[in-house]
DNA sequence: GTATTTGCAAAAAGTTTGCATTTAT
DNA sequence: ATAAATGCAAACTTTTTGCAAATAC
């Protein structure tokens, strides 16, 4: 029902790899150094179905590309409103997802997506 | 250096009046009623400014494309996945910004996003 | 009168799709 | 052998841009 391939392989590898949230873009690049004849639409294929399997997860911030990350276990991402670079950050704890969801009695909350924005330690001190 | 057009004010009160997050699409459609001729790139440019103006906000959920709104104070977004009806809410106080600030010593939170996803009212009971 | 905004059409940018060919099982 | 994935090009969706004409000040 789903088959291996190099091209499918080296997606999730390079997506793995990735600390910076790649677009499709940044994945058909990188994936390019080993597989000069890869498509766009492959990788877009397979950033799709890698997604839908949960092996990498699809993010989007406030410009229209989707990202892509590996880091699945729950954590939050702070953008940095000059660098915009995307930081990636464990809150939960500081969140309290369930006094929210007894607060929302009618709505049932299932997950939620906290995005910081701010300054970054580099950015701060120049 | 800013002119007032009958554009841009209907733009502004279709947004306000709206309480459903519309895309710039929603906005053409809903302005043409008033303003036939209206172009698709009148409404891009006015959104766009009437946001850098602060008149409105600028958001975005995981489809690509984005969204307006003119509820400007402090506010949070429930996403229902089964319907996808995006809805209002105030949770602020159970977000402890002050203590996620003093956390992150290294960076400096200015604003932040929380969204939530699950089942809305309607959904949860059929 | 001059600067800004509009409408149109064309172009970008990001993503998806159809189809013949190739590859994995 | 056959089902699924690939590469290519073309289509599609959302957003942006150039420019002459119209409008606001």
């Amino acid at each position: 029902m789903s088959y291996q391939t190099s091209q499918k392989q080296a997606v999730l590898h390079w997506v793995m790899q990735s600390k910076h949230h790649p677009t499709a873009d940044d994945v058909y690049k990188g994936v390019k150094g080993d597989l000069p004849k890869i498509s766009f639409a492959t990788v877009y294929r397979n950033l799709d179905s890698l997604a839908k399997e949960g092996k990498i997860k699809e993010v989007q911030f406030v410009d229209k590309k989707k990202r892509y990350e590996a880091l699945l276990h729950p954590h939050q991402h702070f953008i940095c409103s000059k660098c915009e670079r995307i930081i990636d950050m464990e809150l939960t704890k500081l969140l309290n997802v369930e006094e929210i969801g007894k607060k929302l009695q009618c709505h049932q909350v299932q997950s939620f997506n906290l995005e910081l924005i701010g300054l970054c330690a580099a950015c701060r001190t120049t």
